[in-house]
RNA sequence: GGCCCCAUCGUCUAGAGGCCUAGGACACUACCCUCUCAAGGUAGAGACACGGGUUCGAAUCCCGUUGGGGCUACCA
């Protein structure tokens, strides 16, 4: 049975969606989900100086990638036209809004002259003035008076009128502002529980007067949810902080991951607990608990969570997850030959990258014919060190030698060449793993060289002692 | 400037007046494990912003200070 709760997202598509816009969402589909209510996706698109298209289909993207659904829509907005006049209309007819056409300038001439707080002063509040072309609608906020805001998170918070502007609510060009817009679409959805960022609390009241002013009596239930800050504690911005749903998502998180990340910003089943499935995070979650001051995005944490989800993926699952980072490359044909080297070295690999975004460097020795041996490596593992050369060149004659060319092979008639020269394996796999992956660190290196294979590893040993032996560039 | 919100390790947090010698996680340090790198294990360092109350007792309640943040647009 589906609950009376609705909730809305309702973002504006003028930049990249970023991490705080998911967590809100996530937090309002939680308590949607939770109650069994719905979860509406709007699209506030009333300035259409910095919407794009490409933007809503962003949002759209990242959410639908997090898991985040909707019972409806997405609505638009710039779709909605009507229903503001109306309510404008109405407005107007009642005495609750007026038309102004004071500049921004005579505005602020006159809080200069008046020497009080800047904003407007109400100059044309009681003129009943007419529209003009540069016109524009303002509401007209109830004096003396205040607004109480009833707010789960933050307990109530009170407003007094006399800090409040009369506020415009549609622009000179006929388009709604977004208080406007905002309200009448609750009110024509139905909208039962806003859940949205702290940034929107100052504005609340004036929702809350267009709210009563369109006649509404029940209002919903309000939740401000602490901002997500970046290093230096400021407001998470999409133009200033490259914290773009997206970009992660091309980086290698997992999406699991990164809504359990997410959840936690702000919110915590209690004691040592931090590990949720979804279905734990709408069991548990609870509003009244969220925390009340802002939280720092920390992508270090982050990126350890998605290591932890990585690790617990079948190795199928992440072989699964990794084609698409892996098809970026022009040495990955995706042929079944490359798919089974690469499910092979897979298990290794999984265990050592907290990003899917690593695992092609790690494994491009694999499927690269040629491999390119980094100068500073050549320099320090090859040649300052002057055992490398000796040890390529016989380790080259052991495994040349060898009957299975199997990892267990490998590493045993290394393991006894270590011996026989008295040399610790650490040492001796150093110049040998350069040479065959052309890096210091990577996946093990006996499962390594199985995978590469008899004849290729052979030769690029051979690369490696004659790039030992030639001049110095 | 005005209004509003906020305040526990560097970071995310646990904490609902005695369970707190303040717990966990990330990051950091050391050690163990180890073919590199990871992962894993063990240990360590690290916080109740400050000042007043209230109370037998305060990280927890109240007030103030300080500090941070948000809003103050014909942006959302």
């Amino acid at each position: 049975m589906k609950s009376s709760l609705r909730v809305r997202f309702a973002p504006s598509p003028t930049g990249y969606f970023h991490v705080g816009g998911a967590r809100t969402a996530l937090y309002n589909w939680l308590i949607a989900r939770k109650a069994g209510g719905s979860f509406v996706l709007r699209i506030e698109d009333t300035d259409e100086t910095r919407n794009a298209e490409e933007w809503v289909d962003g949002i759209i993207s990242a959410l639908s990638w997090l898991g985040i659904t909707w019972d409806e829509g997405p609505y638009r907005q710039s779709d909605r036209a009507e229903l503001y006049q109306k309510a404008v209309d109405r407005l107007l007819a009642e005495g609750k809004a007026y038309w102004c056409d004071c500049t921004r300038e005579e505005i602020d001439r006159r809080a200069k002259e008046r020497g009080g707080p800047p904003g407007y002063d109400g100059f044309c509040r009681d003129k009943h003035k007419l529209k003009t072309e540069t016109s524009a609608i303002r509401f007209k906020i109830p004096r003396p008076g205040i607004t109480v805001v009833h707010d789960k998170i933050r307990g109530d918070v009170v407003f007094d009128h006399d800090n409040l502007d009369d506020f415009i609510i549609v622009k000179s060009n006929g388009l709604p502002l977004f208080v406007l817009a905002n309200v009448v679409d609750d009110i024509d959805m139905k909208i039962s529980y806003i859940l949205r960022a702290e940034e929107h609390l100052p504005t609340t009241p004036k929702a809350i007067l267009l709210f009563q002013g369109l006649g509404v009596e029940e209002l919903p239930i309000f939740a401000h949810v602490p901002v997500l800050v970046n290093a230096k504690r400021q407001k998470l911005s999409k133009r200033r902080d490259r914290v773009a749903v997206e970009d992660y998502k091309e980086m290698g998180y997992l999406a699991p991951a990164m809504v359990n990340y997410l959840v936690l910003l702000g919110w915590s089943p209690g004691g040592d607990r931090e590990f949720l499935t979804v279905q734990e995070m709408i069991d548990l979650f609870d509003i009244g608990e969220v925390n009340h001051s802002p939280a720092f995005f920390d992508e270090q944490k982050m990126q350890h969570f998605n290591g932890v989800y990585i690790r617990e993926l079948t190795v199928e699952e992440f072989v699964e997850n990794c084609l698409h980072f892996l098809e970026k490359h022009d040495w990955w044909v995706g042929d079944s030959g490359q798919r089974e080297t690469f499910s092979h070295i897979a298990p290794l690999v999984q265990e050592r990258v907290s990003l899917l975004g690593e695992v092609p460097e790690m494994v491009a020795f694999l499927f690269q014919q040629e491999i390119d041996i980094p100068s500073d490596l050549v320099e320090s593992v090859f040649r300052k060190d002057v055992k490398s050369g000796q040890i390529l060149s016989e380790i080259k004659e052991i495994y040349a030698g060898l009957g299975v060319f199997s990892h267990d092979e490998l590493s045993k008639v290394t393991r006894a060449y270590c011996d026989s020269v008295g040399m610790p394996l650490r040492k001796v796999q150093a110049p040998i793993r350069v040479a065959l992956t052309g890096s210091k660190v990577g996946p093990p290196l006996f499962e390594s060289m199985e995978l590469v294979g008899r004849e290729m590893t052979l030769s690029r040993l051979t690369s490696a002692s004659e790039l030992i032996g030639a001049p110095q560039p």
